[in-house]
RNA sequence: GUGGGCGUAGCUCAGUCGGUAGAGCGCAGGAUUGUGAUUCCUGUGGUCGUGGGUUCGAUCCCCAUCGUCCACCCCA
């Protein structure tokens, strides 16, 4: 068997075998939104580009080479999402969520596109998680989201391997004036920049703080403090979440060089990191965001998200549960029937559908193709299922049915077909 | 976008110093004509990722391409 089609690169499917740990850590986010009481929005996979440029940033990575980008059939450029923050800031300004005074919490789920180099940890379509706060101004809200973060680290059992990463870029014009200082400094000391500085000089020069080249660390050490840059009000900000958080008992170490690579961050930016991922180590990126809300047309009305991985995560999960060696949960249907009168088709399909409509939390399934009795038990077992519902020639003369538990070895009892459902419930019960 | 590794059966892999390939697991059947898990036997399996080149002959060598993995970069 040969596939004549592939998928395309950087979009793998995910085959039901797979979906377990998407489920578990899905069914985990969700239940954590509700808890802190976030509603889910869904915005279209496809927004005219302009948008993205303008919310993420001309000069970004993602604006200049990442994007999916296409003409539509009027010749409107239309862009897949690389990221959903811009796309929800539309919608509630749209949606006239934002009035004066208001606040939104709201939580989203699902596929961005980026054209990258596929490697561990990073797909070109992969699955984003995140939640998003209008209408708060203060770092109490930047608590809660981080907060509840560690709550969902906490319910997909991942806390212990995630670590917290803050820091602040202080208000636009902070963030203006320190840019300014930096690079000046940095051009001062031109002959000292290697290559991908130099292009970051023009683009981000923040991002030149968070060089690994060792060459430059003296002169990364020695280049203005995004600190003494900081207005008494950015500064009070910033102690006053970091207070919270040593409040609430979480560990948060300040990063003076994570500067996000997205531009409409201000203020507080966050990062949760793992070592056990390789080099794709951030699990989840977050941060105020004011400017892009007053960009897009809302009035005084602040702004804070993060966004989290969901392949990370769920290849996080997958790592811890290897190391602990678990075992995989039993997913067999509870009822297994099986039919060994060759013609018979409207039987066995009858008793499948009425123990169905018994009890709905049972998974009831039949076997599918004839065989013998001796292998149809043992798809029912290779499928652990835990009960075999057996038609035979003697049962179907007698208007019976046969049921053998399959978990213990407790003898099969024949009942008649009227009764399945109460005895199968006994069985199972036991 | 840059650099490197890898594509052989459904899965994990072996192999052919160039003469069209094997194992384990899986799947199917039987031992057991109406009672599963262990065991044993038998069977099913692959244009050796795709296209081109070199060669009498390529799964193997070369090139391209697609996919995959890793690092850079970037980010979630």
């Amino acid at each position: 068997m040969k596939a004549r089609y592939k998928h395309p690169r950087g979009m793998p499917d995910i085959l039901p075998e797979a979906i377990g740990p998407w489920h578990r850590i899905e069914a985990a986010v969700r239940s954590t939104m509700h808890s802190y009481g976030y509603e889910e929005i869904r915005t279209p996979i496809v927004e005219k580009t302009e948008l993205f440029k303008r919310g993420i940033g001309e000069a970004t990575d993602i604006v200049e080479k990442e994007m999916y980008s296409f003409d539509d059939r009027k010749g409107e450029s239309l862009t897949l999402r690389p990221e959903n923050t811009a796309s929800c800031v539309r919608a509630a300004v749209e949606g006239g969520l934002l009035q004066p005074g208001s606040v939104h919490r709201v939580w989203y789920h699902g596929p961005m596109f980026r054209y990258e180099r596929p490697q561990l940890g990073r797909q070109r379509q992969f699955q984003q998680t995140g939640a998003e706060v209008y209408g708060v101004a203060g770092p109490a809200i930047e608590a809660e989201l981080i907060l509840m973060l560690a709550e969902i680290w906490r319910r997909i059992g991942v806390f212990d391997v995630a670590s917290l990463e803050i820091n602040t870029l202080g208000s636009s014009n902070d963030r203006t004036q320190y840019r300014e200082q930096l690079v000046a400094y940095f051009n001062d000391h031109a002959d000292q920049l290697d290559e991908d500085s130099v292009r970051r000089l023009q683009k981000n020069p923040l991002r030149i703080l968070d060089t690994k080249n060792p060459d430059m660390t003296e002169l990364v050490e020695n280049a203005p403090k995004m600190a003494d840059s900081l207005s008494d009000e950015s500064k009070e900000h910033f102690e006053q979440l970091q207070a919270l958080l040593a409040a609430s008992g979480l560990k948060a170490n300040v990063n003076p060089r994570l500067v996000r690579g997205l531009d409409y961050y201000s203020h507080t930016v966050f990062e949760w990191t793992t070592d056990r991922l390789g080099s794709q180590s951030a699990i989840c990126g977050g941060g105020r965001y004011d400017a892009m809300l007053e960009d897009f047309g809302a009035k005084n009305t602040p702004g804070v998200g993060w966004a989290m991985g969901m392949e990370r995560l769920v290849a996080l999960t997958e790592n811890l549960m290897q190391e602990s060696a678990s075992e995989t949960i039993s997913n067999g249907p509870d009822a297994f029937v099986i039919c060994t009168v060759k013609d018979e088709v409207a039987a066995p399909l009858l008793l499948t559908e009425q123990l169905r409509r018994a009890s709905p939390s049972w998974k009831v399934m039949q076997n599918t193709g004839s065989a013998n009795l001796n292998n149809q038990l043992k798809r029912a077992d290779k499928l652990s299922a835990r009960c075999a519902v057996i038609l035979g020639n003697d049962e179907i003369a007698a208007g019976t049915v046969t049921l053998k538990p399959l978990t213990s070895k407790n003898d099969p009892q024949t009942v008649p077909l009227s009764e399945a459902a109460p005895a199968l419930s006994s069985i199972l019960g036991s």
